[in-house]
DNA sequence: AGCACGCCGACT
DNA sequence: GTCGGCGTGCTC
């Protein structure tokens, strides 16, 4: 079908700006393969500016709004055939826009980073090596005094042809490369095959309790479904994902299975290898750009039967898509904190009804905005309420440190617990949750808390500014030199002193083996896996870390967990914090007593009486879930509401806050505020200072999310042209988790 | 983001 | 004279 029309296409370059470009295709580029046709996924080489750039193509309209005559043309066609899927590729692109973040930018950081440049997508093949006829017809005696090589040889000689990488599995690479020198073995490369898989099972699963059965006689796979599947700790909610993924691989689909940003790859994945006999591909953030491209590959091309991955893997295409399961589906870690802002939670639903196939959510400790979607019917709530097996769950024990004696953040009683536990010869866990800054101020004599006047919150100590203010009102004051309750000068700010805790303990119990898990301990290589190793041998000993610990982690002789601050948890202005303290106690919990062995939990806190504690301890999350959604709905707060941070960072206060300013002018020209839509703000982030700037929030709340949309886009384009805006870094955060 | 243009200060 | 500082503006 000749015509005269010139081709345009609509392009996204990987760019902060937040617009597409239009570009025509010549007809010599065209013609190169006629039957097949540009489509948008596909990738481009054009001109831009004065350099040669890769840009997708997003569309391809009829017209161009450009003047059609200035319009460039592409330099090269890089795909012949889309990327990604157009469907997904479509998604994508609303999420791009949904996330309010530059099209380009957003659409580039979901491919591997191999194919963000102009190379080709190959296809990738297997290297094999077999024996040259010189290497055949070697003799007997050959080789005597090179026993490695002679071991490879032989070992070809038996198998015939084998591929590198079963083969350097068995010999040091070096030696390969000698022989293929000597010209004995040569190497030869075959398209990978899709592998037909006859049997899925390697292991006989292990059988399902009632309860199991009768969570999953209730999932269906022939259409959209999302099941939230909220079992507690050691309850086997593992099982029920395996036993989901072997229906999905028996119907010849795959399976995309997320899991938490954290070290625990390693673990699951031998779950599922240990489980199946098919292909399995693992994308995390250790992988090189080689290795991510290849599991990329496998995955579109169906040759990987299970995709197991941490939050960018929701990006991955599938060939057959079947079934998408998020773990520990309510982790912060779901959810990119910088740049392309993305929940790859919330876009794992949306990418399941799109390619309408089901999905698992699963944790043991839901968010409420999962358990919120339960109570509206949008998802179907799978419960596991018992521990499998013989565990037994976790006695508490709160304690109370006001007027006590507390030596580097630890009580006399549980100093006293945790020397029984380790005489006992048992294994203790100790969290320090501390953040960064102080949340609150608290009197260490009566348990006062400064609390603000207007809001049902208690106020922030800003070190840096010497005042107490409010994040929900701006309210003010100056931090006080004493106790207004009870005139004690004892005024301790909490999160800090808990540094001392690990040299304590060390003096304190010198014989024993203390180890501390944090950030900065495990980055070497392994290091975390050397900890695990000593934990796993069972002698006595004391772990010291942070949340890292909560995770998914089975320590079968830790018979006693210590929260050594509950406080700072209860006091964030942060209006998730009481869920998130929940859900940390609730996990941490979930570590103690694994084994046969009964575990304790002791929670240090000012507040013994704090109705969460209270609530927590004698009710269990799922009811205390309740609870904090009836307090989100009396406050107007997400999920009952909409939330947009529109945040900002300057090397002066000033120029961040001024922006910010002007950001909430504008926006409430477009929006005035009104009963749908609140605006709260510039107030100074939790971190006010950090590396040097200053940082800014102004928040949106919403009852529409098509309100907050409109109103962002075209905020976005006035604030991309305010002036003296270099010296100020600004982002857009749709629904954000931290404020 | 890149990259070029442009307009002022201290160098061989 | 000109090399290079980084402010400003543009990219179909």
């Amino acid at each position: 079908m000749a015509t005269n029309k010139p081709f345009i296409i609509r392009v996204a370059i990987q760019s902060p700006l937040r617009q597409l470009f239009d570009y025509v295709i010549p007809k010599t580029i065209l013609e190169i393969s006629p039957n097949q046709q540009p489509t948008s996924g596909c990738r481009v080489l054009v001109p831009f500016g004065r350099r040669l750039v890769v840009g997708l193509i997003v569309t391809c309209p009829e017209t161009t709004d450009y003047d059609e005559n200035k319009l460039k043309s592409i330099e090269n066609l890089l795909d012949k055939s889309p990327l990604i899927p157009q469907e997904l590729f479509a998604l994508f692109v609303w999420a791009a826009h949904y996330y309010q973040h530059p099209i380009g930018d957003a659409l580039f950081n979901m491919l591997p980073v191999t194919l963000r440049k102009a190379k080709p997508l190959s296809e990738p093949s297997t290297k094999y090596w077999q024996l040259t006829a010189k290497g055949k017809g070697l003799g007997e005696n050959s080789l005597n005094r090179a026993p490695s090589q002679k071991a490879l040889i032989g070992h070809l000689l038996k198998h015939g042809r084998l591929s590198h990488d079963d083969l350097i599995r068995l010999f040091p690479r070096n030696i390969l490369h000698t022989l293929a020198k000597k010209d004995l073995i040569k190497d030869s490369e075959d398209v990978k095959a899709k592998v037909a898989i006859k049997i899925v099972l390697k292991q006989v699963p292990l059988s399902l309790n009632t309860a199991q059965k009768i969570v999953f006689a209730k999932i269906r796979y022939d259409d959209f479904r999302c099941y939230l599947l909220n079992g507690v700790t050691g309850s086997g909610k593992t099982e029920i994902y395996l036993r989901a993924i072997e229906d999905v691989l028996r119907q010849g689909k795959q399976a995309l299975v997320l899991i938490p940003e954290i070290s625990l790859t390693p673990q699951t994945q031998k779950r599922f290898s240990d489980r199946f006999n098919v292909p399995i591909v693992t994308l995390h953030s250790g992988l090189s750009d080689k290795a991510r491209l290849i599991a990329w590959t496998d995955a579109k091309a169906g040759r990987a039967s299970i995709v197991l991955g941490t939050r960018s893997a929701i990006f991955t295409p599938l060939e057959q898509p079947g079934l998408i399961v998020v773990d520990e589906e309510h982790d912060q870690s779901y959810k990119q904190q910088e740049g392309f802002r993305y929940s790859a939670r919330d876009l794992a639903v949306i990418r399941a009804r799109k390619e309408n196939i089901p999905i698992i959510l699963g944790s043991a400790t839901p968010s409420i905005e999962s358990l919120n979607n339960c109570v509206t019917k949008r998802y179907e709530q799978l419960m596991l309420p018992q521990r499998a097996g013989e565990a037994l769950q976790p006695q508490w024990s709160i304690i109370d440190l006001k007027n006590v004696n507390i030596e580097a953040g630890i009580a006399s009683t549980t100093l006293l617990a945790i020397s029984e536990t380790i005489s006992n010869g048992h294994q203790v866990l100790i969290f320090l949750n501390r953040r960064g800054f102080a949340p609150a101020i608290i009197c260490h004599h009566c348990g006062w808390a400064a609390d603000c006047h207007s809001c049902d919150t208690k106020l922030t100590v800003h070190r840096a500014r010497n005042r107490l203010i409010c994040h929900h009102c701006d309210y003010q004051q100056a931090i006080p030199k004493h106790c207004p309750n009870c005139m004690s000068h004892d005024l301790v700010p909490m999160g800090e002193g808990t540094e001392q805790s690990e040299d304590y303990l060390k003096r304190y119990f010198p014989d024993t083996n203390i180890m501390r898990v944090d950030r900065d301990s495990t980055r070497k290589k392994g290091a975390m896996q050397t900890v695990f190793n000593e934990v796993e041998r069972g002698e006595p000993c004391i772990l010291i870390g942070t949340q890292m610990l909560a995770k998914g982690h089975h320590f079968s002789n830790v018979t006693l967990v210590v929260v050594l601050d509950a406080d700072s948890g209860l006091f964030s202005p942060d209006f998730r914090s009481q869920e998130r303290l929940a859900q940390l106690l609730t996990q941490v919990a979930g570590r103690s007593g694994r084994g046969q062995l009964p575990g304790r939990v002791f929670i240090q806190t000012h507040q013994p009486e704090h109705p969460l504690l209270e609530s927590l301890i004698h009710k269990g999350y799922n009811t205390l879930a309740i609870d904090l959604m009836t307090q989100r709905r009396q406050y107007e707060l997400p999920p009952y509401r909409h939330l947009a941070v529109i945040r900002a960072e300057s090397q002066w206060a000033k120029t961040a806050e001024t922006f910010l300013h002007h950001a909430r002018a504008t926006a409430q020209k477009i929006c005035p505020a009104s009963e749908s839509i609140t605006y709260l703000g510039p107030l100074p982030a939790m971190l006010e200072k950090r590396a040097g700037r200053y940082r800014f929030v102004l928040q949106i709340n919403v009852t529409q999310r098509s309100m907050l949309q409109n109103l962002l886009t075209q905020l976005n384009h006035v604030l991309e042209s305010y002036k003296g805006s270099k010296k100020i870094r600004w982002s857009v955060d749709v629904d954000p988790q931290e404020i």
